[in-house]
DNA sequence: GTTAGGG
DNA sequence: CCCTAAC
């Protein structure tokens, strides 16, 4: 943690983490060295349904990656074209370099990985050595500093590409960055970046500083004895520190069963998800709303007059405060109330004007700027250093309330107490809300928080509850089915598509809302078990 | 204590 | 993300 502070610092740029990936330089023993044949051996132990969620959550993760990246190289070919040549060498001359494979991630292809063997793989990988376009349909982050070969159509085949971060710009690594974590970085340093963006992928912080293997989306340490000899004298191993997804041939049929198993259960004890979806549960008015109501009543004359500026104020309080001078600001709990002078008809009145806090949202750019200094926090896929956050958090907030499960409150005046800051979703943690979702169904929220956001303590299961819902109303703008796949480039890019008709899936599997007319004969009988089979490898990206 | 739904 | 009725 503070080496990476340290790399945080522009004075300390140059200071390298000595567990880097990046850190050790390829020799000819990368190429002819021992291979990793132990370590690609199947572990048979492994539970089906944790490799496989593991794989699927991966998947995702790399697909929305690569869109991103797509992005980024479209932007950069538009630059290309009208921009100027200056720009076109120094940008491939910097980063065009990288031919080797440090950083590589894994090949993810379910065909290799149901109908290829072991040993053919083991043949295919070593001969990929040295050489990171395996096939030429995946190449498409190699060619990221050949801007101009990029091909036009956006629309490639997903799950079948590596991703060589070494040939990544800093700007596309910081782009995968927000891919990976949803937020915005300004660090300089790629070996940060791509070290992060690594844990981030395989969801796991531990990334050896030695060889390393991704299996399933997981890193897994070779046991090697001499570990500590690395320092000093690199070894062959050592060096290769190519990453993969080992062809393990988890059975999809397995899974198929599983969850079969699953939905028969839920079908046999509740068959009457029709009628549960169209009940609703009666709510009487809430105080609040009784008091607002009333209180509009009252003021009904006020209410008149203020609408005119009434959005402009609560909306964008910055942009007003340049053109009418804020009088006075304090805070009431979770209200901010804001005292303007303002000239209603020349009359120069005081216009009271209450308004829920307008909490940033980190995502966006500027926004993501501003509050780029700190790159330690919200970091949620690595649980190790989320301790570490949390220790600094504490240090930094000792003054402030800190609830048992170590996030910061500040009480309100109505005697409750309010979380201090806004945690954007990150990608990472809707794909586990939508795991956790199809494991333990909709609305098993605190089941899902035990299970699938232990680490995450700062969310609750309201909170999961809360982001269900929205995932849910994000999923249903989308454009049906059929569809799905040409607008894609035209949806939401914060939550990828494959996400999105996940989401809406399970929400039909749960009655949430009313199956969709493509859907009928697919979720009629037991063909559950199928529809998530094919979510979660070919159809939608394909 | 958890969940659903309105805000 | 908060609040609170319903469970």
């Amino acid at each position: 943690m503070e080496v990476e502070d340290l790399l945080e610092d522009d004075k300390n740029e140059k200071v390298e983490d000595a567990g880097q990936i990046v850190g050790c330089k390829p020799t000819e023993d990368t190429l002819f060295g021992k291979p990793h044949v132990e370590v690609l051996n199947d572990k048979p132990g492994l539970p089906q349904s944790d490799t496989f969620e593991a794989a699927a959550d991966y998947n995702a993760r790399l697909e929305y990656i690569e869109e991103v990246l797509q992005k980024v190289k479209q932007e950069e070919r538009l630059r290309l074209t009208c921009g100027s040549p200056n720009y076109t060498s120094a940008y491939v001359n910097g980063d065009g370099k990288g031919s080797d494979e440090h950083g590589r991630l894994p090949v993810i292809d379910e065909k290799l990985q149901s109908n290829v063997s072991l040993q053919e793989n083991h043949v295919n990988e070593n001969g990929s050595l040295g050489d990171c376009l395996k096939h030429p349909d995946k190449s498409v982050e190699s060619e990221s500093s050949d801007a101009l070969c990029t091909t036009s159509n956006p629309d490639f085949s997903l799950l079948k590409g590596d991703i060589c971060l070494d040939n990544l710009s800093i700007r596309e690594l910081r782009e995968c960055f927000k891919a990976t974590f949803g937020r915005d970085t300004t660090v300089k340093d790629k070996s940060w970046l791509k070290r992060r963006i690594a844990m981030g992928l395989t969801n796991s912080c531990d990334i050896p500083a030695s060889s390393f293997i991704i299996k399933e989306g997981k890193f897994v340490e070779e046991s090697s004895p001499n570990v500590e000899g690395m320092s000093t004298a690199p070894t062959a191993e050592t060096l290769n520190i190519e990453c993969r997804v080992s062809p393990t041939t988890y059975s999809l049929e397995n899974k198929d069963l599983h969850h079969s198993e699953d939905m028969e259960l839920d079908h046999g004890s509740e068959g009457q998800h029709d009628e549960r979806a169209a009940v609703k549960r009666v709510r009487k008015p809430t105080r609040r709303y009784i008091e607002e109501l009333s209180e509009v009543e009252s003021r009904e004359y006020v209410q008149k007059v203020v609408s005119l500026n009434k959005n402009t104020i609560s909306d964008s309080i910055s942009a007003n405060s340049i053109a009418r001078p804020i009088k006075k600001v304090y805070s009431d709990g979770g209200r901010t109330v804001i005292t303007r002078l303002d000239s209603l008809g020349g009359s120069g009145f005081q216009v009271p004007c209450v308004s829920r806090v307008r909490r940033s949202r980190p995502r966006k750019d500027v926004v993501g700027l501003v509050f780029a200094l700190p790159e330690k926090d919200q970091n949620p896929s690595v649980t190790v250093t989320d301790e570490v956050e949390k220790t600094l958090e504490q240090k930094q907030t000792a003054s402030d309330n800190v609830s048992d499960d170590n996030t910061a409150v500040v009480p309100t005046t109505k005697g409750g107490m309010r979380r201090k800051h806004h945690r954007a979703w990150t990608l990472v943690e809707v794909i586990k809300l939508v795991e956790g979702v199809s494991k333990c169904g909709a609305g098993k929220w605190s089941e899902i928080k035990k299970l699938s956001f232990s680490s995450y303590s700062y969310r609750t299961s309201v909170d999961l509850k809360d982001k269900w819902r929205n995932l849910l109303k994000a999923s249903l703008v989308q454009t049906p089915v059929d569809e799905g796949i040409s607008s894609r480039k035209h949806a939401s890019i914060s939550i990828p598509a494959q996400i999105l008709l996940r989401v809406r899936e399970l929400a039909e599997m749960h009655a949430q809302i009313p199956p969709s007319s493509h859907g009928q004969g697919k979720l009629g009988g037991g063909g559950v078990g199928e529809s998530m089979h094919e979510m979660s490898s070919s159809t939608v990206c394909s």
